[in-house]
RNA sequence: UGGGAAGUCGCCAAGUGGUUAAGGCUCUGGUUUUUGGUGCCGGCAUCGGGGGUUCGAAUCCCUCCUUCCCAGCCA
């Protein structure tokens, strides 16, 4: 009997609004309701693991559910493709909506009669204005905007015409259904808004049934009125469409009013977010798709090798509040790295080549050594790795002037080769040009396994790979996609800035055979290198191409660069 | 110059009148290590500015400053 009572302060200001209904009675059945509302005009990014982690994890979190709802009213830029990939990359994360995924366009007929109620209660209209007229009565920003001539229209009238509207009697533009609020609101968004416009565009989901749309300020809210939304969690700049929001629920015979509270969306430096500029990348053909491995859509997350958990510690680590903010790439590299030490099986793979020969090591000779695929678990299984006296080792971990701190390879000095031996470097070989081709060296047969009765110590190790039983791969070097930390802050452009060494490939890597048993999927560590996986896009039984999903910190590269070399 | 919001360490972010002002990332000392990886130990802020209230303020009041959002028949 453990009477421990675990009181967990709520982690940010959501959970303790939702604390706080909850303890004051405030929420039907003590269940709250989330939901993610994606309009499904574009990939998922990123930005939207924030949302999603932050709607189905306070869900979870509070025994409630969370509804997966498509907020698909602007029929000309939404496509089927992308409500696929939008529930791809849920479930991915592994959230389930169960039996709640729906649709605002399943709410359309009605939204359709309470429109016709507004106009019958005379608190809408239907307005003749053209779109450059309505601009003008708006108003700006320190001026009050100005009633519409066609706002006091008799009610038959606009019940008339919006109903030749719905029958696509008008013109695209030549009329729409506003709300009577109020004109000279400081709030922009309370000065009659529009509700349905006409668009003969054919609908994802409903076709050519509609030929009027509603918009987003009185869709969004009564959807989450109909679905018994108890808290709409969106981003900042919908702070000012709150107004907008209570006025559509307060709409009579609309039951159990949700509350929307705003949160700061997701910012990283380096990176640009906006479904414009990725959907921009993507056309210009600057990636190889909205997958591509340096995309920060959930999609070219996936394919770079990060791992769901690793983003979801993530979007947990950066918190929610309502200040708006920049995170550091470098929590992210952190929080990939984290996850994937823990998971990845590591391989030797060699990604810049330069031969190893033992001198004194029998031509013939292969023997195997026992790998660990993971030293980070005490249960890991090993696999045999083959050895031979030709080796290929990187060429980073020979000098011929070794730098001061330098414990790597060079003539004289003796360095463990992981698994296998110590080795010596006697002499050079190079070519015409003065390019090494190949180091030669001795190794003492009493350090087998990589370490001597003698205890003595060596300061480096060294991976490899056989020259003769290794495996040649692809490998894609990726890295951000932008040099600078605020993409086009300079210049204005944000190509401007492109990483220009955002993606190295390499295509003759050398790997140790044990790489052929990689899946999809798989997460890998090359050891010295930095975490990988399999492309899922263009390996092919033939030849396995692999993506850089993060490198490994590297302390020696920042003593380098310390140094000046 | 209208309205809405935000300002706590380089980057996030706790804190809601009495705490030595959490924690994470970064950076940085050291240590362990058959990955110059990992792990482990340590270092690193007086709260946008200025007034005030109070025995006592990051927390309350006043004022100033800075930044962000809003004038789609987009969401």
């Amino acid at each position: 009997m453990d009477e421990t009572v675990e009181v967990k302060a709520p982690s940010n200001f959501l959970e303790r609004i939702i604390e706080d209904d909850l303890a004051a009675g405030k929420v039907p059945n003590n269940m709250i309701i989330t939901r993610f509302p994606p309009e499904p005009n574009g990939y998922l990014h990123i930005g939207h693991i924030k949302s999603i982690c932050l709607n189905f994890g306070l869900a979870e979190k509070y025994q409630g559910r969370c509804h997966l709802r498509y907020d698909d009213t602007n029929p000309e830029k939404e496509e089927l493709e992308y409500i696929e990939s939008i529930k791809r990359d849920i479930s991915w994360l592994g959230f389930d909506w169960g039996e709640h995924e729906y649709y605002a366009s399943d709410y359309y007929g009605q939204l359709h009669q309470i429109a016709v109620r507004l106009i019958k209660e005379g608190k809408a209209f239907i307005d003749e204005l053209s779109a450059e007229e309505l601009k003008e009565y708006r108003g700006t920003l320190t001026e009050v905007g100005k009633n519409s001539p066609w706002r006091d229209r008799p009610i038959e009238e606009s019940l008339a015409l919006f109903e030749e509207m719905r029958q696509g009697k008008h013109p695209e533009g030549s009329m729409v259904l506003r709300a009577k609020i109020d004109m000279a609101s400081p709030n922009m968004n309370m000065r009659d808004p529009t509700l349905y416009r006409i668009k003969f565009a054919h609908h994802v989901r409903t076709g050519d049934e509609w030929c009027i749309y509603p918009m987003y300020d009185f869709t969004h809210p009564i959807s989450d009125a109909i679905e018994g939304i108890t808290h709409s969690i969106c981003t900042l700049e919908f702070e000012d469409h709150r107004p907008a929001y209570d006025w559509a629920t307060e709409i009579d015979g609309i039951d159990h009013a949700p509350r929307q509270y705003e949160f700061a969306r997701l910012n990283i430096n380096y990176m640009v977010m906006s479904k414009r500029r990725l959907l921009n990348l993507v056309k210009l053909g600057i990636v190889d798709g909205w997958d591509d491995p340096r995309m920060p859509t959930i999609s070219g997350i996936r394919r770079r090798g990060y791992s769901p958990e690793s983003m979801k510690d993530f979007v947990g680590r950066v918190g929610v509040a309502k200040s708006e903010s920049v995170v550091d790439y470098s929590l992210l590299e952190f929080c990939v790295r984290e996850d994937l030490n823990k998971r990845a099986k590591r391989l030797m793979v060699v990604l810049e080549p330069i031969k190893l020969i033992i001198d004194n090591y029998p031509e013939d000779r292969v023997e195997y050594f026992d790998a660990v695929d993971n030293p980070e678990d005490p249960n890991s299984p090993s696999h045999p790795v083959p050895f031979t006296r030709e080796l290929y080792i990187e060429a980073e971990d020979f000098a011929e002037h070794p730098p001061k701190g330098y414990h790597r390879l060079y003539i004289g000095n003796e360095v463990r080769l992981k698994y296998a031996y110590y080795v010596t470097p006697t002499s050079v070989e190079k070519d015409e040009d003065g390019n090494i081709v190949a180091v030669h060296c001795t190794y003492d047969p009493a350090s087998r396994g990589g370490a001597t009765e003698d205890g003595r110590r060596v300061r480096g190790t060294s991976h490899w790979v056989s020259a003769s039983e290794g495996v040649e791969i692809e490998v894609h070097l990726y890295d951000k996609l932008f040099a600078s930390e605020y993409p086009g802050q300079g210049t204005g452009n944000y190509l401007d800035d492109l990483n220009p060494d955002s993606h190295v490939i390499v295509t003759d890597a050398k790997a140790e055979v044990e790489i052929l048993k990689t899946q999809v999927g798989d997460y890998l560590q090359f050891i010295r290198n930095g975490y990988f996986c399999l492309d899922s896009k263009h390996s092919d039984e033939g030849r396995q191409v692999y993506n850089r999903t993060v490198t490994l910190r590297d302390s020696w590269a920042r003593m380098k660069q310390k140094m000046g070399l």
